[in-house]
DNA sequence: TTATTACTTTAGAATAGTTATAATCTAAGC
DNA sequence: GCTTAGATTATAACTATTCTAAAGTAATAA
């Protein structure tokens, strides 16, 4: 509870207005020791689990929109069913286990410097992504 | 046009029947020099520009997720927007210029073999692949 | 405190990519 | 040619996401 302070303050400090929604939705990112993948349609279920008051799903996509704007989430190309996030802004890998639906995170150090020996005339790179798909064997 | 022999017989051995829909994909596909990487939506204008009697929507689909099923495409995950395939199915890599919302090919050659040093128990990894976002500078 | 205003939430409509349905058509084999 | 399993098609259905516009709320000026 005197987390949300932080929160609070979190969202002032990024022109965001701390609504209760906001707060709750930040309870559940980063409140955590641990950060995490989720869809829109896990953290629905994850609000709806831990929330009394409902938030609605036009609130839950328009702050994971605001979040993203702000550097506090990444959003992870897997397919295009649907779209990923991580609360773990750092630069790092994932596993996909396709038999799960599951990101599983291959931290930087984890991996051998991705070198890329061509280059994109009036480009510069914007993000390097390694995703490893898993199944069972 | 003697090429549609070779698509033909491709089609039979694969244990689908040779269409004039299908051999007309193929054509659109497999008949260039230069492999490339589309949506349904690109491959869907290509067919209406280079076609007098239209293909439906449903057979395109149809026949992409068939030449996926055979291993004659590869599908690459860039966002969850739409699905984006590749008609080079050998293993490699992309850059994805954000700004023209377009693929574009890194040979394996060019990329430092991706090292991770890291296992997950009971999972076989099935493929590595790296997608490098750029943007314009 | 109260009033004003800009921002936020919300239900529901709209959109877009994709998949399912079921009627019609056609390639393959007899 | 006849039969049949497989293919095509228009269209309906589905699902993730975005849009809309009305009602609610936080910030702040009076
Ligand atoms: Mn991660
Ligand atoms: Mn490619
Ligand atoms: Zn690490
Ligand atoms: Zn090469």
């Amino acid at each position: 509870m005197s987390n949300n302070l932080n929160f609070v303050a979190k969202l002032r400090n990024s022109g965001l207005r701390p609504t209760k929604q906001r707060i709750k939705i930040c309870e559940i990112l980063f409140g955590g020791k641990e950060t995490f993948h989720f869809s829109i349609n896990d953290l629905s279920k994850i609000v709806a689990q831990k929330t009394n008051e409902k938030i609605s799903l036009a609130t839950i996509y328009n702050t994971v929109h605001a979040f993203l704007g702000k550097g506090y989430l990444k959003q992870i190309a897997v397919n295009s069913e649907q779209s990923y996030y991580d609360t773990n802004v750092s630069d790092h890998h994932h596993f996909y286990d396709e038999d799960k639906s599951q990101l599983i995170d291959i931290h930087d150090c984890e991996v051998e410097p991705v070198k890329i020996n061509k280059k994109i005339p009036g480009k510069k790179i914007k993000s390097i992504e390694v995703l490893v798909k898993v199944q069972n064997n």
